[in-house]
DNA sequence: TGCCAGGCATCTA
DNA sequence: TAGATGCATGGC
C-alpha cells in the first residue's frame, strides 16, 4: 500500500492508521489461526472478517498497521472499533508476555514469535474454517475456505467476498456444496449452518455458558469434535482459557515440556499454546 | 505415485 | 467404553 492514501486495486479511501503495539502483521496472519488473509504482490494483505473487506500492511514487525476499506469512504468510528477488536490491539500484551516468559521453555517459543496475537474473529466465520479444517493440509484449508466464500459469500467493496451467512448456507443442501470440494466435510457445513440459522447455537448464547457447556453445545454439531470447538472458543469468541491441542501443539509440548504445558497465568492458556505451536512449526521437522 | 493432513463419526469387540 | 477404521481431497 503507498503511503498517504491507498491506490491498490478496488481499495480506494484513505487509510486507518492503528498502532500495533509489537503485533507482526505477516507472523500472526498466517500462524494458522485465520485463513481469510492473502499476501499481494506489493506486500499488503487483504482480508475479510465479519461482513468487511480490508487491506492491511505494515511497513516493518511492530510498526503501526494501516488499513483501507473499498467503499471509498472514510472509516467510521465503528469500523475502527471493529478493526481494533479484531486484531485485538486492546490487550495489554507486553505484560502477558511478561508473564509467559517466567518459564524458561514458553520464554523460548514467545521470543521465536514474539509479534504473533490471537486475533478475535467473528464467530461463524471460525466455525466454518475450523471445520473444514479438520483432517486436512494447511494449503488446501486455504483453498476451501477462499471457494466457500467466493461461491456463497457476499461480494464486498474491494472485489473479496465475505464468509456466507449461516441463513444463506442454511437453505442449500449437500450437493450444492460440490463446488468446494471439501468431500465429508460438506455436510458438517451444513449442520453448522442449519443450528445457528434456527437460533439453536449461538455467539450470544454461547457467551453466557461456562467452558465446558459451550463445548457442549458447540459439540452437538456434526463434525465438530473437542479440538474444532476448542479452536471455535479461543479464536471465536475470544476464550482465551482453553487450550487447542493440535498435531504440532502436541509435538512441541512434548518436546519442551515433558507432555505437559508449564503453568502460565490463568486465561491465557490458548494463547501460550499458540506461540508454543509457532515454535513448533518453525522447528520441528513434518513427519516427527 | 503414494503418503498423509491442525478430526470426527461410526463400527466393533 | 475404548480402539480401529473409513472418510474425500489434494499438497508434497
Amino acid at each position: 500500500m503507498q503511503k498517504g492514501g491507498s491506490k491498490t486495486a478496488g481499495f480506494t479511501n484513505r487509510p486507518l492508521r492503528l498502532e500495533s503495539g509489537g503485533m507482526d502483521l505477516a507472523s500472526t496472519l498466517f500462524c494458522g489461526q485465520t485463513f481469510a488473509w492473502e499476501r499481494r504482490p506489493d506486500g499488503a494483505f487483504a482480508g475479510v472478517a465479519g461482513g468487511r473487506a480490508a487491506l492491511c500492511s505494515q511497513e516493518a514487525p511492530g510498526a503501526p498497521l494501516l488499513l483501507a476499506g473499498g467503499d471509498g469512504a472514510p472509516f467510521s468510528q465503528e469500523d475502527r472499533a471493529f478493526w481494533r477488536r479484531y486484531f485485538a490491539l486492546d490487550v495489554d500484551w507486553e505484560t502477558l508476555l511478561l508473564r509467559f516468559c517466567a518459564d524458561e521453555n514458553l520464554a523460548a517459543c514467545v521470543a521465536h514469535a514474539r509479534g504473533v496475537r490471537v486475533l478475535r474473529q467473528p464467530f461463524f466465520d471460525t466455525l466454518l474454517t475450523f471445520i473444514l479444517s479438520q483432517n486436512n493440509h494447511i494449503p488446501r484449508i486455504h483453498g476451501l475456505v477462499q471457494r466457500l466464500r467466493e461461491g456463497f459469500g457476499p461480494l464486498l467493496p474491494g472485489g473479496l467476498y465475505g464468509f456466507p451467512a449461516a441463513e444463506r448456507l442454511a437453505a442449500l443442501e449437500v450437493e450444492d456444496l460440490a463446488c468446494l470440494r471439501a468431500g465429508f466435510r460438506a455436510k458438517y457445513l451444513l449442520d453448522a449452518a442449519r443450528r445457528v440459522a434456527s437460533g439453536e447455537v449461538s455467539e450470544q448464547g454461547l457467551a453466557a455458558l461456562p467452558d465446558d457447556e459451550a463445548r457442549a453445545v458447540l459439540m452437538r454439531i456434526h463434525g465438530v469434535g473437542p479440538k474444532v470447538a476448542d479452536c471455535v472458543l479461543l479464536y471465536g469468541l475470544g476464550r482465551q482459557d482453553v487450550v487447542p491441542m493440535d498435531v504440532w501443539m502436541k509435538r512441541a509440548v512434548e518436546a519442551l515440556f515433558g507432555g505437559k504445558m508449564p503453568p502460565v497465568a490463568a486465561g491465557s492458556a490458548g494463547i501460550a499454546q499458540q506461540y508454543v505451536f509457532c515454535w513448533a512449526r518453525d522447528n520441528l521437522p513434518r513427519g516427527s
